[in-house]
DNA sequence: TAGACACATTTATATATATCTATATGTAAT
DNA sequence: ATTACATATAGATATATATAAATGTGTCTA
């Protein structure tokens, strides 16, 4: 659940949301990222790490680029997650907190 | 926007989700989710005003008691919200900015 | 009407986070 | 080698957040 955590706080904050619509039709590198951006590059630095860290953006390096791409899948497995946590299931919290009534 | 920020930001805590979990099953009052963790009758109050104001759980009185439910229509919502701003669309931000390569 | 009960609000505090400036690191071109 | 360039890291600051103790609000019951 932690890494949920995380990608949950990653996910919450408008200039990532940004970066991740930016992201979502292809690879860009950190410059192009700040020209969409009214933010200095050091702080898209700090964000890009954030993303990376959560497992939500790849980076690859090309020469003095860093690339960086969606990683797409988890976004499916988050979907999935937010479906799962809100419905019902076998293994639940539920039958250790619901008192008989 | 701001609307999915404040409910990434209601999903990034540990409390928040373990509560989450526990209404996927039904509807519970504040003090079942009190006795499902180790925290005060304050603080559980607090972060289900936060899940409120984020309008993922709805609630309802019943005399003294305060009844909590998932609004499950939410994370419906959610779901697609992640799958929309991680796939390509044709509104996309990209546009503006992916230089010609 | 008193008292107990369920929950909300206020206040204070400690930790986390977003941002910037300054500096460092690594790469490419000259 | 030196310079310019692309990005990362360090340090500082201001704001946000999680938590708890104390108190307040509304409701039921005796």
């Amino acid at each position: 659940m932690e890494d949920k955590i995380q990608i949950f706080k990653a996910l919450s904050d408008k200039n990532r949301l940004l970066i991740i619509d930016m992201l979502s039709c292809g690879e860009l590198c950190a410059y192009d990222i700040l020209e969409g951006l009214k933010l200095t590059q050091p702080t898209i630095s700090h964000h890009m790490k954030i993303l990376e860290q959560a497992g939500l953006v790849k980076s690859r390096k090309n020469g003095k680029w860093t690339i960086y791409s969606l990683n797409k899948s988890s976004f499916i497995d988050l979907s999935n997650y937010i479906n799962k946590i809100s419905n019902h299931k076998e293994d639940c919290i539920c039958n250790k907190v619901k008192r008989d009534v």
